[in-house]
DNA sequence: CTACATGCAAAAGATTTGCTTTGCG
DNA sequence: CGCAAAGCAAATCTTTTGCATGTAG
């Protein structure tokens, strides 16, 4: 969502923790997706790193995309299209994401109200809440 | 969820009604999708539909599949696997996924009490609610 | 130094498509 | 009959992988 400059650090700090090399292409990799407020997929992620770093490869970005969402510094949505996207994860935000069907812009927003209850139905079901996905498609009010 | 019968005169109708041929091969995918409660990838309903007929082929079960999503008798559901899964989609009844993140088990369940969240936070941020995707991701309790 | 990361190109997996044949309405 | 749909195989698109080389720690 927003840009966040210590976002560099923590994957740094990542990197150490878990005895993984951080690489020149790491960096800018990160650097990237840091960067980006468009929920890029991997091509596009590609693109830029490879504009910012040529000696970047796609192969790259495969793997360092899916090293940093096992990590959980990057989150993929899925939208119904055929590539996955990514947004950067922050350690204390939670957003889920509503979509423009006709124009595609995807809007981010909280609600601790829809989360609580959906810790409700977990637990009722007997399971504890992990993770959840939530995408909402509408249409533009007023136009 | 659960087998209908009157699935076919609804996909009978439907094409009927759209202009679309109610071929051989349409009524049969359509039947195993009914009587699938499990959320089939594209290629098990292949697999399910040649044992019926062997004449149908995967071509013919995606350009079906296809079909139905786009008249809004199956459901695709995305689970970060690469295979897209389908369930049937039945006119007054939605329901989302848990899914169990060690089994991969889905459940599926009913609140209202979130739809209409849903509905709130669509309006607020300006859109009308079309749609929307939602799974859970959750551990068992008491294992 | 040494093990892990990268680049490249090829492979794999899922889905789509072109073209000819088939069959519904 | 005529045109949409099916079959088959080839094409496409995304993601993954094997192997030789490079580089961070």
């Amino acid at each position: 969502m927003k840009k966040s400059k210590n976002q560099i650090s923590r994957i740094e700090k990542l990197c150490a923790e878990s005895g993984v090399k951080f690489t020149h292409q790491r960096k800018i990799i990160a650097d990237v997706i840091s960067n980006s407020n468009d929920h890029p997929d991997a091509n596009e992620v590609y693109l830029r790193s490879n504009k910012i770093d040529p000696r970047i490869s796609l192969a790259t970005v495969y793997r360092t995309i899916k090293l940093f969402e096992e990590h959980n510094v990057l989150n993929r949505i899925e939208l119904g299209g055929k590539r996955a996207r990514y947004e950067e994860l922050n350690e204390n935000e939670h957003h889920d994401h509503l979509i423009d069907i006709d124009s595609g812009e995807i809007i981010e927003f909280v609600n601790e109200e829809i989360e609580s209850l959906q810790m409700k139905v977990a637990k009722k079901l007997g399971y504890k809440l992990v993770n959840h996905r939530m995408e909402l498609f509408g249409k533009k009010i007023s136009k």
